[in-house]
DNA sequence: GTCTATAAGGAGATAGAC
DNA sequence: GTCTATCTCCTTATAGAC
């Protein structure tokens, strides 16, 4: 029992430590994007050595791929709460806006689009890849709601709107009013959400 | 004269040579990236070796500067090609169109928005800023006028409008289509308009 | 498990011959 | 002006002491 519950002890704490890595790694990550980030920067920002980070994570790929799964289980997390009751354009809404918010807040670099580097890196991570699909599969069916009840464009391949979608979690004009408007966040998301849905 | 006549034929073959030079640079940028290009890469797509290279660029940042120089330039050729007799939206939309076929083509990376070490070395380079204000105060009347005769949302900041059409330049969305569609350019091109300016 | 020190290799940039 | 060969620095990754 006492073994077992330091054997427990030192999972939890593992665990946190891990977790704070994959905290610094996001941080930096969405700083400089992959090919700038070193694994040093990363060690600098948690606080240990390099040679401790690589106990935790083999590869500077690997270390990646993992904050970015966890990015993803976050996403999955947001659907599962959303509540019931709401329509889908309501829910596709929802959660791009969380996913702007996460962005304005300094996370998620939403790095796919980024690099083909990247993109590459990510596609062969399998891990990664089923997480994405689970993810695609309940945005896709989202996306065919909300065309057949007419409030997003039946017209247009839902292929086309979906891909648009994520596009607009990682669009860059997110960061240029950031930088160079005196916007607040909010009309920031605000106006995003309607230049997505509504068009410009 | 016959000093002259020579100098002249240098000067053009040397012309011809960078403008062989920068295509590369385009083709493997539009690959790999700015930070998987390497000066080798660019190199042996020319034909020629890396030392002959920097005797006409004399950095990485110099040559990819004058890449996306030519690229602006491509872009103000366009605006003033445009029928006069076009609206301001038609304007927009005939650019957007150009642009998304470039990028379709094999050309244009637009980095600006992929990573910050290239946007940060862009906005270090004054040659390149000069164009990117010229080429924005056109497109900001645009946009303006069209706001104020109704075709464009007169309700969005015109920041907000500028830099999503920015934005959607460069959208990943095409690149994923391009991808794992079937679609034909055209409709790729015809998809990503409506998307853009009328929303999902 | 954590560190110091270092190996291994890649990529930007250049020296110097032709 | 072009090339071969090389320098130098940076970054990933690890060996080995404590």
């Amino acid at each position: 029992m006492s073994i077992l519950a330091k054997f427990s002890f030192k999972d939890q704490a593992f665990k946190l430590r891990e977790n704070a890595i994959l905290d610094a790694t996001t941080t930096v990550l969405s700083g400089k994007g992959y090919d700038l980030m070193t694994m040093d920067d990363v060690a600098g920002a948690v606080g240990i050595s390099k040679p401790s980070l690589y106990k935790h994570f083999k590869s500077k790929e690997e270390l990646v791929g993992e904050a970015m799964i966890r990015l993803l289980d976050g996403a999955i997390e947001q659907i599962a709460a959303l509540d019931a009751g709401l329509t889908p354009l309501e829910k596709l809404s929802a959660l791009l806006e969380w996913a702007l918010r996460v962005r304005l807040g300094g996370g998620l670099p939403f790095l796919p689009s980024t690099s083909p580097h990247v993109r590459d890196m990510l596609m062969r991570n399998i891990k990664y890849m089923l997480k994405v699909v689970k993810l695609n599969r309940q945005l896709e069916a989202l996306v065919k709601q909300a065309q057949k009840d007419g409030s997003l464009n039946a017209e247009l391949p839902s292929d086309v709107i979906l891909f648009s979608y994520y596009a607009r979690t990682c669009d860059p004009a997110v960061e240029f009013l950031s930088k160079f408007s005196k916007m607040s966040d909010d009309d920031i998301v605000r106006h995003m959400l309607t230049v997505a849905f509504k068009g410009l």
